[in-house]
DNA sequence: GTTCTCACA
DNA sequence: TGTGAGAA
């Protein structure tokens, strides 16, 4: 398999923005959406944070962080914070599974 | 700087 | 559903 430039730029992006992990505080500045707010959807379950080594802090990668951006606007859309997660839910499974299925092909054709 | 918990609306 | 305050 061969990729243009423009493609391997995208990919070291997309490596790039994958290991990038910020503190609650950068995210709740970024997306504006309050620290209480990112802990209180953790513990329902919305969200999936990383702990840090030894250290209790957080850390949000870009999934989260697309999460977070994309919870927020659900809500704003009068969701409630269920149906919100369950959207985000089957969307992320939609993604993994047509993925799974452009793996299979090139898997059965190489 | 971050974490948690209890209480309240 | 979301917040405030205090303690660690």
């Amino acid at each position: 398999m061969e990729f243009d430039e423009s493609t391997v730029h995208a990919l070291l992006d997309f490596d790039l923005l994958s290991k990038l992990v910020v503190g609650i505080g950068e995210v709740s500045d970024i997306t504006g959406v309050p620290q209480r707010q990112i802990r209180y959807w953790e513990d329902k379950g919305i969200i999936r944070t990383i702990k840090d080594g030894e250290g209790t802090t957080r850390k949000y990668d870009y999934m989260n962080i697309k999460k977070i951006l994309l919870v927020k606007e659900l809500l704003d859309d009068g969701y409630t914070l269920d149906a919100a997660a369950r959207k985000i839910e089957d969307r992320l499974k939609l993604v993994d599974e047509a993925f799974k299925k452009l793996a299979d092909r090139k898997g059965s054709t190489e």
